[in-house]
RNA sequence: GCGAGUGUAGCACAAUGGAUAGUGUAGUGGCCUCCGAAGCCAUUGAUCCGGGUUCGACUCCCGGCACUCGCACCA
């Protein structure tokens, strides 16, 4: 019998049946299935402690009583019992083989894991800029965890949204449509050239240009707030201009975008939930949770330690919306359009407040109207530090643009790549350091556990040693190199692919490696088991991605992907070195061969994950 | 003041209540007639303080300390 995707599950589900024919399971015995120290075993199970305490039983003969209901098992693991109780599962090395030659391609991978999630919908509400306005570094961690959360989810089975809950509403609007105007009166031409050239540096310099205005004169102030009004009635000619504003933001926000790996499916600013914010004030008022409080419309939350004192405003006193009546459109919206079974807010933990109070109040409103609240999850994120340990900006105290900030990561890269291969076309080298310079970036802010703030540190992040996208980066390409040689030194690898060129550096975004199909299937009919210890150390740490996958999308954590896929990285280069791959014995070639590919296989599945681009070359 | 987050080696970070607290960097010492040395191997060094719960605590609870952030109409 073949072993599953997730061994660990599997080895639950095995427990859990020796438990009940022991008549434990109904006492509420729990496996416990976790991965193992490697000193140990491939997986432990810690269940028999804690019922044997509970029991008042002996954990060790326990335990043993339900490994000797495990014997079905016995052909796949070395099964040992340890210290106090622990039950350990080391796989065989024909256990090891057969899940590798199982799964063989990205789909492969992504069809077992596939189960978890399977009819779920889920909506990720990550990025969300303010239109107008550059994007700058403080936008960086909702976008790049953001995407890796949906990758993840997706991967896991479920049915993925990608919302960009865009700033595209509010009282900046006047005073930068008076600018504009003014603009466009005193020189249409000009105005139109510099929105083409830089336009959210356009806006910016409009709207800082009317904001000085309206200080200065009280006219001016006037007429921007005539504006705004006029925006908000819906005049026809403002409407015009704000979505030309908005239109040219999104193309400009989609160039990071692109950089980034980004698309979304949707993007439903707060302008879109402008119409439906009258109905949440009724809804809140009819079912008794919002009240009138210095002519705001507050929600008040007396079990609350801070909400019974400190308000959640859906309605300004002015009358206005803001985004806690927005949020709260948001919600509703997702579960009566979209049907969601969850929702992901990749937002600054500097929110927590906001979210908490919106999610306690949407889950009475629901509840009041009996509705099912969605699963509604804040993923929040620290802020990225500058090395004096304060919130990264430039000289001057201004935020770093997103766009200097990626800029500047491809060029340093580009110093790299020149100083470690100078002799290829420089073409070649841009080529491979915009992929090794944002990916540095991408992975530098996943591989750190969200909750904290991070250093950014130039110099660490990219420089290719230590836990880094250039080490994971290397790693995948010396396996290809594995290969070009497998292919020059006639040994049946490759045959009938190309000879390389430098135009086949990158890799294709989700093409599968350039390994046919043929050679890989005969590399695995012809493998045998790995022998050696580097070989099986890499063979079992490869079988641990299905555990790395589960842990980073039930956390929404991307960084235990990371790690894991370091660990698999420092695996493969142990390998590496320790034994050579092109040798005469075919049974030894192909199951090395057979360890490379799958080792590329993985590391370039879990890298697509993340969000980040591989390479062939570099 | 109230609340939240974070405190792990010189520095930057891991550790889903489990076994001897892992890794990188910096330091030291080895390894290229051999598939890419952007690499590999070895080695020194740490849980903020004090209680508690537990067979077992970096992890959970209580009390301190330090730093960061939030707290009535910007999002």
């Amino acid at each position: 019998m073949r072993l599953p995707f997730h061994v660990a599950s599997h080895l639950d589900a095995s427990l859990r049946a020796a438990a009940a024919k022991l008549g434990l399971a109904e006492r509420g015995f729990q496996p416990e299935v976790r991965v193992a120290d490697p000193a140990h075993g491939d997986f432990q199970a810690n269940g028999a402690l804690a019922f044997a305490k509970r029991e008042k039983q002996n954990p060790r003969a326990l335990a043993q009583q339900v490994v000797d209901q495990l014997g079905d098992l016995a052909g796949d693991f070395d099964l040992t019992l340890a210290g106090p109780g622990f039950i350990n599962f080391r796989l065989r090395p024909a256990a090891l083989l057969g899940w590798l030659q199982e799964y063989d391609t990205e789909e492969r991978l992504q069809s077992g894991a596939a189960s978890a999630r399977a009819g779920q919908t889920w909506i990720v509400d990550y990025s969300a800029p303010n239109t107008a306005k550059q994007m700058h570094v403080g936008h960086l961690r909702s976008a790049v965890i953001g995407e890796a959360i949906c990758r993840l989810l997706a991967f896991s089975g479920a049915r993925v949204i990608r919302d960009n809950h865009i700033g595209d509403w509010g009282t900046q609007f006047g005073k930068l449509i008076w600018a504009y105007k003014q603009a466009a009166l005193s020189g249409a031409a000009a105005l139109q050239s510099a929105l083409a050239t830089a336009p959210l540096e356009e806006f910016e310099r409009l709207y800082k240009l009317g904001n000085h205005a309206a200080d200065a004169d009280p006219a001016v102030l006037a007429a921007a707030q005539q504006e705004l009004v006029k925006l908000q009635r819906g005049d026809a000619e403002n409407l015009a201009v704000w979505q030309h504003i908005n239109d040219v933001s999104l193309a400009a926000f989609q160039q990071i975008y692109d950089q980034l790996g980004i698309k979304f499916d949707v993007t439903l600013g707060e302008s879109f939930y402008n119409d439906k914010v009258d109905r949440i004030y009724r809804e809140l008022t009819d079912c008794g949770l919002a009240e009138e409080s210095k002519g705001a419309l507050v929600v008040f939350h007396p079990e609350h330690p801070r909400f019974q004192t400190q308000p959640f405003i859906v309605r300004k006193s002015d009358g206005a919306s803001n985004y806690a009546s927005t949020d709260l459109a948001t919600i509703l919206y997702r579960y009566e359009h979209f049907k969601v079974d969850g929702a992901a807010y990749v937002i600054d933990s500097r929110q927590s407040d906001h979210l908490e109070q919106l999610f306690l109040t949407a889950e009475k409103w629901f509840a009041k109207t009996n509705r099912k609240l969605p699963h509604v999850e804040h993923v929040g994120f620290g802020t990225v530090l500058g090395e004096n340990h304060k919130p990264l900006k430039t000289r001057d105290g201004e935020n770093i643009r997103l766009k200097a900030l990626l800029d500047e990561a491809r060029e340093r890269a580009f110093a790299l790549v020149s100083a470690k291969s100078p002799e290829a076309p420089e073409a070649e080298r841009r080529a491979i350091a915009d992929v090794v310079g944002v990916a540095s970036v991408q992975y530098a802010d996943l591989s750190q556990n969200r909750s904290s703030d991070y250093v950014f540190a130039w110099d660490k992040m990219i420089s290719l040693e230590g836990n880094t996208a250039a080490y994971l980066l290397y790693a995948v390409t010396r396996v290809g190199s594995i290969f070009r040689k497998a292919a020059t030194a006639g040994s049946g690898a490759e045959s009938g692919s190309k000879p390389d060129s430098p135009s086949v550096a990158l890799a294709k975004e989700g093409a599968p490696p350039p390994i046919s199909g043929e050679d890989s299937a005969r590399w695995a009919a012809l493998a045998t088991a790995p022998e050696s210890a580097a070989e099986i150390n890499l063979a079992r740490k490869l079988v641990k991605f299905a555990d790395a996958v589960q842990l980073a999308t039930n956390t929404l954590r991307p960084h235990y992907l990371c790690t894991y896929l370091y660990e698999l990285a420092g695996e493969f280069s142990t390998f590496y070195a320790a034994d050579k791959v092109i040798v005469d014995d075919p049974a030894v070639r192909a199951r090395r061969l057979l360890l490379c590919h799958r080792t590329r296989l993985v590391l370039t599945a879990g890298l697509h994950l993340l969000g980040l681009r591989t390479l062939e070359r570099m």
